[in-house]
DNA sequence: ATCCGGACTA
DNA sequence: TAGTCTGGAT
């Protein structure tokens, strides 16, 4: 019912194609099976323009997050107190040098841009939502699917919780888990409208309530949205390299962790607050370049000694030979 | 063919 | 802990 404008990008996500052909039953669910394959695939460093338009217009205030983090930083004073680990300034002073040099997909966090130009409660209410969007969703994407709700008014508590959500499906496509998303903004819309006037939560636990919100999103909402740094945002990334790093441990071991959530508590242990917020765009621009998921390519990484991870990743690629493509 | 800048469920 | 939800990029 909205306007028309996207109704020429309709894709084929009307079930009721389906629904009537008997036949279909043999045909449906061919779903490839995730296999343990080879480390076969040569990683391309990721090269993609990316404007320098940092935003330094925050609706919001600035910092009060500053006297917050020297607050707590003196109050370790406890019995067992976590000690950082060495040169951990070193590396993060190094990591920076090599984000600065190569460009990385990641502009900072991708839902920042969803607030600026707006009205603190509307721009907090689209880093909510952005977020939403964001999980496992390449960031221009995302970009564009707020950009098409934005224009279809539908970026408000109100208007999504009265908009079909059908249409807020086609709007947000090709977002992963799009139906999904869709399904969540409208619950979302709803408990923002009924509990909190048609804002956003403004704590942690009330953000972990919402359905679609993780501890991720939760922090970098919170980060964003309100300015107010409870915690770091951790993802696969900053998960993935502070245990290559040796950065974060599970409590009392020396063993890796093995969530995001294990590691932003060890990692929180230790750094100081001022970085909370900034390791988490300069760990995915990183990770994204250099230290990647399979075959990080420590030839060209800068701490690669410091790191006691280093090379220790690379497999022997004799054993795989060229076998017939396809 | 494989990987995502997660969250949720069993 | 593993499977599922998703489509696009490489």
């Amino acid at each position: 019912m909205l306007t028309s404008k996207f109704s020429s990008a309709k894709r084929e996500i009307n079930p009721s194609t389906e629904s009537k052909n008997p036949e279909d039953d043999s045909v449906q669910k061919v779903r490839v099976f995730v296999r343990k394959k080879r480390a076969k695939k040569t990683v391309q460093p990721i090269v993609e323009v990316v404007k320098p338009e940092i935003v330094d217009q925050k609706p919001c205030s600035l910092p009060e997050i500053e006297d917050f983090a020297y607050g707590k930083q003196s109050s370790y004073s406890r019995s067992n107190e976590v000690q950082p680990p060495a040169n951990w300034e070193k590396v993060i002073e190094g990591i920076r040098k090599m984000r600065s040099s190569e460009d990385a997909p990641v502009d900072s966090m991708g839902c920042e841009k969803a607030g600026v130009s707006l009205p603190p409660k509307e721009g907090r209410f689209a880093v909510l939502i952005s977020s939403l969007l964001s999980s496992q969703t390449k960031d221009h994407v995302n970009h564009g699917a707020i950009q098409r709700l934005l224009q279809n008014d539908l970026l408000t508590a109100e208007t999504i919780d009265k908009a079909d959500e059908g249409v807020i499906k086609e709007l947000i496509y090709p977002v992963g888990f799009y139906s999904r998303k869709a399904s969540n903004m409208k619950k979302v819309a709803k408990i923002c409208l009924e509990k909190y006037g048609g804002d956003i939560p403004s704590t942690l636990e009330e953000l972990l309530q919402l359905p679609g919100i993780g501890p991720k999103m939760a922090h970098l909402v919170m980060n964003v949205g309100w300015n107010n740094v409870q915690g770091i945002c951790v993802d696969t990334h900053v998960h993935r390299i502070c245990n290559r790093l040796g950065w974060v441990s599970r409590l009392g071991t020396k063993q890796k962790t093995s969530t995001p959530e294990q590691t932003r508590e060890s990692l929180q242990l230790w750094l100081p607050k001022e970085e909370w917020v900034p390791i988490n765009p300069l760990l995915v621009g990183f990770g994204q370049t250099v230290c990647t998921p399979l075959r990080p390519r420590c030839g060209m990484c800068t701490v690669s000694g410091l790191c006691p991870s280093a090379f220790t990743e690379t497999p022997s690629l004799s054993a795989t030979p060229k076998k017939n493509k396809r």
